[in-house]
DNA sequence: AAATAAGATGTAATCGATTACAGAAAAAGT
DNA sequence: ACTTTTTCTGTAATCGATTACATCTTATTT
């Protein structure tokens, strides 16, 4: 309520209150004892300097936006860790936006970017928020894109290798005796989700098998798995082989198909994708690639700085990281039976 | 990189920046004709007001901070998605703080409350955030605990009956026949924790085996679970009701054990506590108690506008909602040879 | 000691929107 | 047509910190 401005600082240490300014942001312009006048007159007025001031003149906010389509999702939430540790260790603020997978929220974050309160942006939702007629790339706001690469944007991104990951899913579930396969999907039309399809299929079409794939559609959630589960349960043939575009559909495959009596992996092998925690504690332990989730929240945060900085110049366009098959529990021979 | 100011849209209009600002916040303070033209310079210069002048001037930011100790544990995201319904709809941004569990994280949000860059605090963290001589409740500013109260801070608090339904998974244990009972806790020293075991003795003593529980330490996390599986198998006379301070401690409990061969729930019961939609996906399903994460969310919210407007008075001290007792897969009764 | 350079501090303009107050225009009343 | 009231609009102060520039100290060189 009080409100003590550096005038009142000024004032108390009998300067002026550029000095108060200089001592508070380059404190080597100032005299040891003008400091310590002022340092002492800080403290005894428990001054802290009014940020709204300090932006309006700076036109900096060192604050960053950062885009999850749902934070619920630890595959964000993990992310975010990452960019936190960087953009902390910078001085730098977060605001997150969470889209909870609703497109119209995007546009109140739109504004946010366009009434220039944040330095840059990171989006994790693979798209460019847009807002009535106003997109959040018209400010010439700093944007890097992480997770999904936004197509024909000019926006760098970090990503991981999904493409090849997908594909070696195939070939290893391939490879333990499997001919009949099943897709879990992400969100239809997203491009994790389109890559990571493509790559199912490439893998399938290497090793010969690309004719049997089944797809079963939905956004990445449980209950995607569980749906999936439902209707494989329903099919006369079932696949053998499942490849799941997130972990939570996979785990929500394996828990409905598991009490319906089918056994995992002995009559059904399932693969994940993202490596949450989570996926180290299901029953069996979910076989999946893990990506480097903290990691690739820290590139991206590291991208946009330079970019923040004007060095625009200086950043990959496109940054792609590695995952790692973790050959777990729901991987297994195919049944006698099926075998080609 | 353009930068237009409302005196761009004013000369464009022909109106003065007064009239323009009033076309913007009060429109019905300005005639119809006037505020059609400013419509259309709003329109054509793509003016969108500069929040820092804005945040100086009226001395609110319109955004509040959200302290989570860990955003990662499915909660917190939770209650936040609740907090983000209600604040939405009523114009306000959120800044989320990430806690990750370490204090000493504290301190930079300790400065963005003190530099006033939000309008009030939600915290879930079970602490006021302190930074050096500083705390955040030193600017006066309005808070809201939720999830944990604070004791003696005098701050609303919204969180549910802990108490009452640790009490619960005593008897419910007892009542199933368990005679020897073990209890995960989360992180020591915190209300919520002390809440929770206070309650679960109770309900123990209330049944007359209060002599027996043997009580493993460690944070709201899966390794702590992990970790009281481990202690728990190395034990001769082994409890056989366990009641966890959450979710992911039970999970990681019921995942352990039953690598070492224990069933569950046929050689040890386990019951959760939060309610989280990975409990529904463990094997087997997890007994829990649920809490209406969201509604906290959206309540401690609530309570924190009404602040805002000055309307404390208006503001419940504490708040408790009920929790729901699942009763799933991971409990069942006792052992017949344990039984007392 | 004087001249010059380097360093510290102060003055005042500036960032961009809001709003109290005054003044102009329109509407209503006589 | 002329006041009076009501409704709009403009002028200019204000929010609080930063910083270019000017001025005044202190240190260095000759």
């Amino acid at each position: 309520m009080k409100g003590v401005r550096i005038a009142d600082v000024a004032q108390l240490a009998g300067v002026s209150t550029a000095t108060v300014s200089r001592v508070l942001a380059n404190p080597d312009q100032v005299r040891a004892k003008t400091h310590k006048a002022v340092m002492e007159a800080v403290r005894r007025s428990g001054y802290t300097p009014n940020s709204a001031a300090r932006n309006l003149r700076t036109r900096r906010t060192m604050t960053v936006l950062v885009v999850a389509p749902r934070l619920t999702n630890p595959v964000f939430a993990q992310v975010l860790r990452g960019v936190d540790d960087e953009l902390t260790q910078s001085g730098y603020g977060i605001i997150v936006a969470n889209l909870d997978n609703q497109t119209d929220r995007e546009v109140r974050y739109v504004d946010l970017v366009l009434s220039r309160q944040v330095d840059g942006v990171l989006l994790m939702n693979g798209r460019i928020p847009q807002g009535g007629k106003r997109s959040m790339g018209d400010a010439g706001v700093p944007i890097v894109a992480m997770c999904s690469a936004i197509p024909d944007s000019g926006i760098p991104n970090i990503t991981v290798q999904d493409r090849e990951a997908s594909r070696k899913a195939a070939e290893y579930l391939a490879q333990l005796g499997h001919r009949r396969f099943g897709y879990i999907s992400g969100l239809p039309g997203t491009y994790i989700e389109t890559e990571r399809f493509k790559g199912f299929q490439d893998g399938l079409a290497a090793a010969g098998y690309d004719e049997k794939v089944v797809r079963w559609e939905g956004p990445f959630t449980f209950s995607t798995g569980v749906a999936a589960a439902q209707a494989f349960l329903r099919m006369k043939k079932r696949p053998t082989g499942i490849f799941a575009a997130c972990d939570e559909s996979a785990i929500g495959f394996v828990k409905t198909v598991q009490e319906a009596g089918v056994r995992v992996p002995e009559d059904v092998s399932v693969i994940g994708f993202d490596g949450i925690e989570f996926a180290d504690f299901s029953e069996p332990t979910l076989t999946t690639f893990r990506q480097p989730l903290r990691e690739i929240g820290r590139t991206g945060a590291q991208a946009l700085l330079k970019m923040i900085q004007g060095e625009a110049g200086q950043v990959d366009l496109n940054v792609r990281l590695p995952l790692q098959l973790l050959e777990r529990g729901t991987t297994g021979p195919a049944p006698e039976k099926t075998r080609g």
